[in-house]
DNA sequence: CATTTACCTACTAAACACGTATGATAAGAG
DNA sequence: CTCTTATCATACGTGTTTAGTAGGTAAATG
């Protein structure tokens, strides 16, 4: 039951671009100094945003990454699932509602079913606006993860 | 964000003890035969059921688990704890309360401790007892996982 | 053209998940 | 004491996932 790095990386990265939104494009090689994250590895999980249209790049000298909408329209959930793939507890419970050929005979399905909604319910609460905003207030970020 | 097979079993297997719960001792290998999951495997995962006061044992003839307490007294977050250790979706909320070293300066902390929340709450909503109502109501049972 | 950036594909070392296999230990029945 | 049944303990194997690294290509810009 573990969020994978990625995911949590790919948060950090969505804010970095938030908190640092003035309109310009914003180079990898920036974010990758202030969030310590290789550009290496960035470089893999940056297309999975850029992929989910949260993204609008440009190449050459100044370019790079900025948002694609607002940072009121994203939230943690829709984030997390782009780079994650889903976030369901059991793969029974993934994709298609009710998608499990068994549904009818299992008695813990309803359990799955309902931890599903409760953490993406929870995820889909938060606007990425709201952690640019406390980043900002903290000053100097320091991610545990 | 998966829940291991460990942790699903482990619940399957609780509530078979319930649901065929008389008194007398249940031996693994009518759980076996009924959830089919193979008594080697079952071995495995009983222990951390036994270890955490969740069952009772007996050996030799007649002799098997049967559970420690009424079910109403199992929530589904309880079992699952057991087996999988701990349902923290990062590490850094693992364990003590804001043990993570950098909680002051870390924006997404706050995030994790909500999910994590959100998570147990929901799971520890749940009791062995509704569970095992549903699966004698359900007459025959069928899990897909 | 050269520089700077995004973009793409493959590779790998380590960990973990999900079991199997083998055997030891313990206890009741005859 | 021996036979059977069942718990308990470990080691082993295999496939997948995680968490990165490495090397090269494509497009803007001066």
């Amino acid at each position: 039951m573990k969020i994978s790095t990625k995911g949590r990386y790919a948060l950090r990265v969505m804010i970095d671009l938030a908190v640092h939104d003035t309109g310009e494009f914003i180079s990898l090689r920036n974010v990758s100094k202030r969030q310590e994250i290789t550009i290496k590895y960035l470089e893999q999980i940056i297309p999975l945003l850029s992929r989910a249209g949260f993204l609008r790049s440009t190449r050459g000298k100044d370019g790079g990454y900025r948002l694609a909408m607002p940072a009121k329209d994203y939230t943690v959930g829709g984030i997390l699932r782009a780079v994650e793939g889903s976030l369901a507890p059991v793969v029974c419970v993934e994709g298609e509602p009710n998608r499990c050929p068994k549904r009818a005979d299992c008695s813990t399905l309803h359990v799955w079913i309902g931890l599903d909604k409760v953490i993406n319910d929870y995820l889909d609460g938060i606007t990425l606006e709201e952690l640019a905003e406390r980043d900002k207030s903290m000053g100097g970020f320091d991610y545990c993860i």
